[in-house]
RNA sequence: GGCCCGUUCGUCUAUCGGUUAGGACACCAGGUUUUCAACCUGGUAAGAGGGGUUCGACUCCCCUACGGGCUGCCA
């Protein structure tokens, strides 16, 4: 248990990555990384209907947003079938396999006859087993496991604790299909074992395949990895998280510009807790993540909650880093780019809006000032406020802003001299002046604006919004 | 149907037999404020139900209810 740990993500390309999906990768990945392990990746594509290349490159760029990284090279689950299928052979050689004859139609003839016998359900017991080779016909054939019928398969859950199967509720699961493809009970275990993983965490919806795998290890010998159930993530509703439920796909929540580090914070603690740690970087995270902090029963996904672990990260970002963020977020969310203009002002900007915004979204709302283009066009809103404070306070104002020093304490008396001077109040002197450098609902402070727009282009836009 | 897993405030969770059951998000109230936001203070709010075991159970055991998963020549 001691030697250099190994985790692996391998879902199946059958579509975009599933935010179930990215949660269990963050966790193969924390805990991989922060015990100098490796972390792999897998590509469970012996599903050759299913299974598309792009959703193979949707998965790599969903893990990539995330952040998580994975070593050496992908591997791809159908390229090594041949390798699957000895495996199959070597079983049947040690006696821990058979060739089976029956066909789709003799399964289901089987389970007419246990209905009718009253039996609501039964395993199929293939007739072939312990059958002499001499009695095979020359007809395809699938290998199954000879799965032991008595006794019981124990499982040692780092997160489920100890599951005990009986092996009669297990049946002779079939391991090579009659095309000799591999089955995914055997090919994940074929390819964890060849691959060195040492711990598999996934999905709790493997629980009852991991006993089936088990055998699979015993009928070859090899080592059974460490095990980690996690429970998989329900809708607000409790439910299963589905298509209904609105964003399921990681990419999904790119698009809606939430930052990488907020969805790995959210994420991890989402179904994993360290005492009352709730915030924290992606290295705290590496530092602190272990099997034992990980609940047994699905967790609820919580927008409220992600929005403001996003705000919290949002505001703790590096500024030019997070100028790339919003650049790719935009590219994410087919939005058009940034202007040279935009960018420059924009990195001037962030100091006021990070700390204020939850996604991306939301921080060029309130970027807004800035990223307008000139003439300022004003809005409906903007005229209005524009309208209802005479627009006469602009003109008398911008003269005297050429006098004063450009700092927000020398800015903040002079607003103050100017409001007492028309007899409002300071709000009634910010309406405008917001209106005039084009700030929205919820922007920073007036001053904040006029500093970061730089003077002689504030007085220029107050000057057009007072025309 | 059979087997397996789960159930603490609305949500994520802490607690690993003895606590006024703690924190966070959300919500409500108040404060601060040139707007919105942010921020500060305070508040409402929880052990699914029933049996045990124990001096003492949210913690251990059993039953029920509810939720989830598996039961494929899908993964």
């Amino acid at each position: 248990m001691c030697a250099d740990v190994v985790t692996r993500f391998a879902p199946s390309p059958t579509g975009s990555l599933h935010i179930g999906g990215g949660r269990t990768a963050l966790f193969n990945w924390l805990y991989a990384r922060g015990r100098g392990g490796k972390f792999l990746l897998r590509i469970e594509d012996t599903d050759r209907e299913r299974s598309t290349p792009e959703a193979t490159a949707a998965i790599l760029k969903g893990l990539t947003w995330m952040g998580l990284d994975w070593d050496g090279e992908v591997v791809s689950q159908f390229d090594r079938k041949d390798r699957h299928a000895q495996v199959a052979h070597e079983m049947l050689a040690r006696g821990t396999a058979y060739k089976c004859f029956s066909t789709a139609e003799d399964i289901a003839a089987f389970r007419a006859q246990a209905e009718a016998d009253g039996a609501s359900y039964a395993l199929f017991q293939s007739p072939w087993r312990g059958a002499d080779p001499a009695t095979y016909p020359d007809a395809p054939y699938v290998i199954r496991m000879m799965a032991p019928r008595t006794g019981e398969t124990v499982i040692h859950d780092e997160v489920q604790g100890i599951v005990t199967f009986r092996n009669d509720q297990l049946d002779d699961m079939i391991v090579l299909r009659s095309d000799l493809t591999p089955t995914y009970m055997l090919a994940v275990v074929v390819d964890d074992h060849d691959m060195g993983v040492t711990h598999v965490i996934r999905g709790d919806d493997h629980l009852n395949n991991a006993a089936r795998q088990t055998m699979v290890y015993q009928a070859m010998d090899w080592a059974v990895p460490v095990w980690a159930h996690i429970p998989l993530i329900h809708g607000p509703d409790g439910k299963k998280l589905s298509k209904r439920h609105g964003a399921t796909a990681v990419g999904d929540y790119q698009a809606m510009g939430y930052p990488a580090a907020g969805m790995r914070n959210y994420l991890t603690r989402l179904g994993w807790a360290h005492g009352d740690e709730e915030l924290f970087s992606t290295e705290q995270a590496l530092a602190m993540f272990d099997l034992a902090g990980i609940g047994r029963a699905p967790a609820r996904l919580d927008f409220k909650k992600l929005e403001s672990t996003c705000g919290w990260h949002m505001a703790r970002s590096d500024n030019a880093a997070l100028l790339h963020e919003i650049e790719a977020y935009l590219d994410a969310a087919t939005l058009p780019p940034l202007s040279d203009a935009q960018r420059d002002g924009l990195s001037r900007a962030l100091y006021c809006v990070k700390d204020r915004a939850k996604t991306f979204p939301e921080l060029i709302e309130k970027a807004h000032f800035v990223l307008i283009s000139r003439p300022v066009v004003a809005d409906e809103g903007a005229a209005k406020a524009l309208d209802s404070v005479s627009r006469g306070i602009l003109k008398t104002l911008t003269p005297r802003l050429q006098t004063v020093s450009w700092t927000k304490d020398a800015l903040e008396p002079l607003m103050a001299e100017i409001a007492a001077e028309n007899g409002i109040g300071f709000g009634k002197l910010a309406a405008p002046l917001r209106a005039g450098l084009a700030g929205r609902t919820a922007t920073p402070s007036v001053f904040d604006m006029m500093l970061v727009i730089g003077r002689d282009e504030t007085i220029a836009r107050l000057n057009d919004a007072a025309d």
